[in-house]
DNA sequence: CGGCAGTTTGATGTTACTCAATTTAAGTGG
DNA sequence: CCACTTAAATTGAGTAACATCAAACTGCCG
């Protein structure tokens, strides 16, 4: 990890709970926040956080994809979501110092510690900024509900179709998609772990998807063909 | 639905939120609750929330059992999680007025509606109810980590003992526990929905858990014989 | 051009589901 | 307290979904 040029650098979206606590874009002030943010940038495949470690920091996502997991003693893991610039790595670590999960970079990934004692002053002082998190905690937590649903109740296709759904509304919100193309820099074994089957079995459903012109997935962009069957198959309700 | 009698009635705990609000039970004053706080008594199998309703409260039950669960358009049900004494519904319903979930009474449930407004009230005034709240989001929120961890990767045996561990920490934090017996009021069906499997399946797990000498459910309680070889089974790492 | 990570495909094995019958337990009214 | 009723749990046989293993194929990068 190396430091790298503060806040200017970092790409900010109107959305979520890093903006409400630093400002708009056009009222933030680097020189401010020099003493309690940093940022950070580190390559694809590397380990931002483990199970466990206790940081002083609060973590936000600036820029690139990671991914937020939980490892268990043999060896497999289960991936609990997807990191996108903007996110909190969770709305518990506001208050927790202590992580339960594991953090890596998918992509190439930039992000931002803030000192949780500097973000707890400015959320006792600003009702806006309890909002923001509040609000993020009820998404996270439905969010959390939806995937607990999809796993015990549903499909491999299922599984798998409302994932990318899921993505897709999320990557929507950040980027301007032309023609139903969608950055998803997902490796097969990422969606496996995610949905909890193994990366054969992922490979074959999204063969059948491409074979039935519903969505096609490769150099990390997905390709939306037939998006209404796709929600068909991929809606719990 | 019929009111009882204000908050002598309701047991407290001296841990959760709910307690945080109201203040310790020695310290409770019925009658300033009066206009803000009620409390309910619903029979076993009652739907207590449905899925997109609103309301200006936030609940908390007081006595039974309930859980949580998620419907499906074709009637799959999943259950989020269990609901005992003490419990807020959910830490997203302070803030959020639309309920993403249902809830049903799974014993003769006591249950407390708390105004929203109230609530929030007191959470800007008391950093205590704040981090009440908060430490009960983290706990919240590890646990679905838990959970998705568990539909995710884990075996049939695996998520049904991870879930019967559960559960006994959380009763064992409410009752004294004697002789290893754990009041547990849950039908096959209840755990088979808990944890994604049929109910079928559960019974073989269960009936094999017995052969083995490892647990005993039977009458809506839990008789741990093996509680080393149970924690082998269930837990994540 | 060779090597490597990722994906695809086929054959086979295992786990959990489905359907159906039977047993046990829990109420319920006489 | 006992026959009757109904819900829950158990058991067996057959099946579907997904896992595992192994080999072949693709695209990419040095």
């Amino acid at each position: 990890m190396k430091s790298v040029s503060p806040c200017a650098a970092c790409p900010r979206f109107g959305l979520g709970f890093c903006d409400a606590v630093l400002g708009r874009p056009d009222e933030f002030d680097p020189g401010a926040s020099a003493g309690w943010q940093y940022h950070r940038v580190v390559a694809a495949g590397k380990q931002i956080v483990a199970q466990d470690q206790t940081s002083p920091d609060v973590f936000v996502l600036c820029g690139g994809w990671g991914f937020r997991f939980l490892q268990l003693n043999d060896g497999r893991r289960q991936i609990l979501n997807f990191l996108l610039p903007g996110d909190l790595f969770s709305v518990a670590s506001v208050f927790e110092e202590r992580f339960h999960f594991s953090v890596k970079a998918l992509t190439a990934v930039q992000f931002s510690g803030m000192r949780r004692s500097e973000v707890q002053f400015r959320l006792a002082e600003s009702p806006a900024i309890v909002l923001a998190l509040a609000k993020t905690c009820s998404v996270e937590a439905e969010a959390s509900d939806e995937i607990i649903a999809m796993l015990g109740q549903c499909s491999a296709e299922e599984r798998i179709a409302h994932l990318l759904l899921h993505l897709m509304r999320r990557v929507a919100k950040r980027n301007v998609i032309r023609e139903q193309r969608y950055p998803l820099p997902l490796r097969q074994q990422h969606i496996a772990d995610a949905v909890g089957l193994t990366a054969v079995h992922v490979s074959r459903i999204l063969g059948s998807f491409r074979d039935r012109g519903i969505v096609e997935l490769s150099n990390g962009v997905l390709k939306v063909a037939d998006l209404a069957e796709l929600e068909r198959i991929g809606s719990l309700n």
